[in-house]
DNA sequence: CTTGGAATGTCAACAAGGCTGACATAAAGT
DNA sequence: ACTTTATGTCAGCCTTGTTGACATTCCAAG
């Protein structure tokens, strides 16, 4: 094992790669934690006024992404088992936020649509999760915005970034 | 509310703010949601295998952290109940991994420490996650890194930036 | 055409890890 | 002496992950 030093980094070789000591390393890791709660707690604090949680904020932001997908394609974007995802899904439907038809070629499959009254919750969470975006991205300007994305797909596993990239082809 | 129009961004005022247009947004925002799952898959694997899950992680990175930290600081760091945390302490405490001393000072408070074991563990789950941000950082070079951190630091809540500034403070 | 396997989705039951509420204990502070 | 603070514990609930069993549908090989 390589790690068990306490700082493993940067000797200060021929270049300047002092941005890769475990100390730099650790203070992303802490900011990806620390940043994470924020991108999550206001989707987080509307979802549970309506009982419903986190789960339920992803199925309907893809759903919304890709009008018409299916479970399947849902499952291998979310990463969850299909079981997990069917509770979720059973209860938007129940509520009237997701509609689910019937494939037409193939009718194993079923279709995902958000209903008005699901995209009405899909535009209030969106919403409040941009704002925080937004805020962030107007306080430190483009060129850190560009940093940002690039470290982050370059930290996804491969078939995230499959999906990461797929959604942006056939989006807009 | 402002946010249910398709496309609320950039009319190209003065400046160049294509860089908060919506889509942009959104952009940033699938890049976290993927991003994170990668920034947790690794540790994630190695703590099923031994029975534990993302909480005892998070309880183990901050205890190295600030050895003889107290429930109570840890409490705010994690953002959890005293109930939730003392169910991952006490099984890390059973299986010997942290070890809990009572304040000297004040006898009330409990000063967390990690064992040996402890020390092992968390080596091999802080190596694990620091190698694919060490992989991402190197292939993106220093300054998307600098981007990077400036953007998570500006989507923290205050309270989050204030412990995270705390951790470097007393750190190193 | 039929039949068996693969794909898709549903139902049931369980576990982890959040949460609240109530309560006990010990130590500090007033 | 009384109150407040720090911690731990029990009970019970919810969300969201898991596996196992099962129904439906499609397709392809016999």
């Amino acid at each position: 094992m390589d790690g068990t030093m306490a700082d493993s980094g940067a000797p200060a070789g021929n270049e300047t790669l002092l941005f890769l000591t475990d100390d730099q390393l650790r203070k992303g890791i802490e900011a990806m934690f620390f940043a994470y709660r924020g991108f999550t707690a206001d989707p987080d604090r509307i979802l549970s006024d309506k009982g419903y949680g986190r789960a339920h904020h992803r199925a309907i932001h893809f759903i919304n992404r890709s009008p018409g997908t299916t479970v399947n394609n849902l499952l291998s974007i979310l990463g969850v088992t299909k079981q997990s995802l069917n509770r979720v899904l059973r209860t938007l439907i129940e509520d009237g936020l997701v509609e689910s038809r019937v494939g037409t070629r193939d009718k194993r499959e079923r279709h995902l649509f958000l209903t008005e009254a699901g995209e009405t919750l899909e535009a209030e969470l969106s919403t409040a999760q941009r704002n925080r975006m937004r805020a962030a991205f107007r306080q430190v300007g483009p060129e850190a915005v560009v940093g940002f994305r690039q470290v982050l797909e370059a930290m996804m596993d491969s078939d995230m970034r499959h999906h990461y990239a797929r959604l942006r082809e056939a989006g807009e």
